[in-house]
Formats: structure tokens, C-alpha cells, sequence
DNA sequence: CTCGGTGATGGCAGCAACTGACGTCAGCTA
DNA sequence: TAGCTGACGTCAGTTGCTGCCATCACCGAG
């Protein structure tokens, strides 16, 4: 038998979540934490860089599954296309068995702002990869840099309404209604010609 | 003569930013910047929650912003057109002469994770506060919360474009050109039909 | 079988970011 | 003149986090 039980980071991720959900995320120490599974405050530290990187680990695997759809999109696919494939890649990652357990962390990510600004950091952090693996396609700076705005906001807009209670479309059919819907509310309609009346350069 | 200076929140902000421009964010301490005006480190924190709080004093106004634009659109327009305005009038904040001050505050933030993830927070409540605004116009849930974070990513790209070296157009212009790339991107082309191969729902 | 290397951990000291409680004092007001 | 208030200082204490060094089971080389 090991000198000690293997698994150590998946254990305190499990162990931080609970006691995050149960006392609260700031009356948690990452002492506390690292002893309700047996280890010390220091081994904690160096499996995480921070504290709240305990509720962020793994994320990895959701940057490769955009970035797989990336690669997988067709060669010839527009941005936006690309982009819709990126996301539609990730929502494979949460099936509907996983939507309690990303309900009760986003609930605690959701009471504290320094989890919420981790959050977007990673999120903004995807984006910019996103954007790269448009631009090395061949895809213009600016329109790939939008485009992969875009399709992160489609994803943090569909994961929120996925999340919701009650709610039970996976969270493939929800991202494909929301970019819909996105394509259709920046449709530009017929009217009067584009306004000019804008200070001169 | 007064007891104390007048104006320690401004002392404050200015002399951080040098601080942290010179030394940089995680070497320079909160003691340090609150003695270099003459005061101790309890008193900066009295007037900023945070560290880094000291870098984002005053989005009141921005947010101030975007919503005097919300409210200046005609009660007709579409949620994008009004998400537009809001920029359009936020982007009136930054006059050219402001962009060397705008220029060395992100390169400070660009450097340090702590303040970009501050930053990101920053903008996610304005593009919240921007959604309820829509959403009290009367626009519909969903349409709102896009047009918003549609509205925050046109002006973080813009904004982003402005700073840049060597750019001469006014964060206004860029704005627009941004929006107009965006809408751009995300037209319909006649293409072969929706795609329907979708699992079913 | 022994020996030295390796990896995961513990222990400890220490700094910086905050926080709460309390004291100080100029200026204003009654 | 007495009392209140606002802006600040002082001090002690907690927590997040880091560097440094020790420990010890395991594993391969000899």
C-alpha cells in the first residue's frame, strides 16, 4: 500500500466543493480543506496555485474541446461557423447527468466575486485561444477576435440558461438557440440607408 | 490650513499608478503607496476595498455612460441599435487627449492576472446593468442579455484597437467599426438551408 | 540485497493583504 | 464653550500564500 492515498488534487477538489456549498466559500480555509482529507495546508498550495483554483481545475479539457471543434469545422467554414463548431464542441462536455454538480458549484461561484473574476479570466482566456486558432486559419485579426467573442458569449449565455431550474434542453440545442437567436437580433434590416451624419475622421 | 490634505482618494489612484508602472503591481505594497502621499496603509484601505480596487476607481461614470446612451435612444430602435448607443456614448469618456493615461493604466493591467480578472468583472457588471436596462425597455430576456454582451465585447475590442501603438482614430470611430465588422460577420448567406442533422430535441 | 535517487508530503518561518477595535484631533454647530 | 463628526492613526490579529528544509516509501542500479 502507498504511503499515501493517490488521488490527492481530485479529493480536495471534492472536499473544497462541499464546504464551499455548505459554509461558504470565505469562511473556508484552505487549511480546513486540506484537512477533511487528510493532508496539510502546504500540499494543498502545491496542487493549486490558488485558493480558488480548487473549483477551476480541468478546465483544460474544455479549452481542447473548443479548440477541437475548431479543428474539426470544414477548411472553407466561415468565422462565425467555425466559432458555432468550437462551441458546439465544449456543450459536449456537460452532458445532462453533469448538471447537478455544475448547478451547486455555479451556485458558489455565483455568491462570491473573486470566484466570479476567476471565472471570466478563464473564459476571456479561452476567447483569446479561440481567436488564435481563427487567426492560424488564416482568418482576419479583427474578424477573428469578434468571432471568437462571440462564441464565447454564446457558450457563458447557454450555460446560464442551462443551468436554470427547470430547464431541460441540453446544452447543444440551448447554444444553437442562442446563436440563432444572436444571428437573428444583429440582422441588419432593410432601412433607410447606413447613417452617415458621424463626426469625420 | 486643514488637518489633512484634501483629496486622498486622488493622491491615492495617482501615486499607484506610478507605483505600479515603476515597480510593477505584486512589488509594490499598499503601505508603500499610501506613505508616499503621506498616509497609512489603514487609511488606503478606508477609501479602497481592494489593492487593486485603486486602479478602477470611477467606472461609476462609465457605467453612468452606457446607460445615458440606453436612455438617449428612441424608444423604437432594436436592442442592437440601442446596445450601439450605449457605447457610442460610453466611448465619449475617452477623449484622444486621455489616451496616454489609458495607454500605461492597461499596460499595468495587461501585466498582472489579479487586475485583468478585476477588469473582467468590471465590465461583466456593466454588461448586466446594461441587460437590465434593455430588458426594462421591454426588450425580451434573451435579446437583451445578447444585445448587452454584444455591447461590452464591441467596446472591449474598440477599446483594445484604441490603445494599440501608432492608432489614430478616435475610440468613437472604432467603435462603429468594430460593430459594422460584427454585423458583417454575422450575415446570413444564402447558403443551403439550416442545417438539421441536430439531435432532436 | 543494499544504496542512492525521486516524488509526494509535512513542518515552520515569514510576508503581505486585509479587518476590527479604539484612540486622536481639527472644525463645525448649538 | 461643550459636544458631535469625519478623517485619520495605531495596534493586534487572521488568512492567503511562499520558500526552505526534512521525511520517508518506493524504485531502479549495482
Amino acid at each position: 500500500m502507498a504511503r499515501w492515498a493517490p488521488g490527492a488534487p481530485e479529493r480536495l477538489q471534492q472536499a473544497a466543493l462541499e464546504l464551499f456549498a455548505s459554509r461558504g466559500f470565505e469562511q473556508t480555509t484552505a487549511t480546513e480543506i486540506a484537512q477533511s482529507v487528510g493532508l496539510t495546508e502546504r500540499t494543498f498550495f502545491r496542487h493549486f496555485s490558488d485558493k480558488r483554483e480548487v473549483l477551476f481545475h480541468g478546465q483544460d479539457r474544455l479549452v481542447q474541446a473548443f479548440l477541437d471543434g475548431v479543428a474539426a469545422a470544414p477548411s472553407d467554414a466561415p468565422p462565425i461557423e467555425v466559432a458555432a463548431a468550437a462551441v458546439d464542441s465544449a456543450a459536449t462536455l456537460f452532458p445532462d447527468e453533469r448538471r447537478p454538480h455544475s448547478r451547486t458549484r455555479q451556485a458558489v461561484i455565483d455568491k462570491n466575486r473573486p470566484l466570479q473574476e476567476r471565472e471570466l479570466h478563464k473564459l476571456a482566456g479561452i476567447a483569446a485561444l479561440l481567436a488564435d486558432a481563427l487567426r492560424a486559419r488564416g482568418v482576419d485579426d479583427l474578424e477573428a477576435t469578434i468571432a471568437a467573442e462571440i462564441g464565447i458569449a454564446v457558450f457563458g449565455i447557454a450555460f446560464g440558461q442551462w443551468i436554470r431550474d427547470g430547464e431541460k434542453r441540453s446544452l447543444t440545442d440551448i447554444s444553437a438557440d442562442v446563436l440563432r437567436e444572436l444571428l437573428t437580433l444583429t440582422e441588419r434590416r432593410p432601412g433607410p440607408a447606413p447613417r452617415s451624419s458621424r463626426t469625420s475622421r
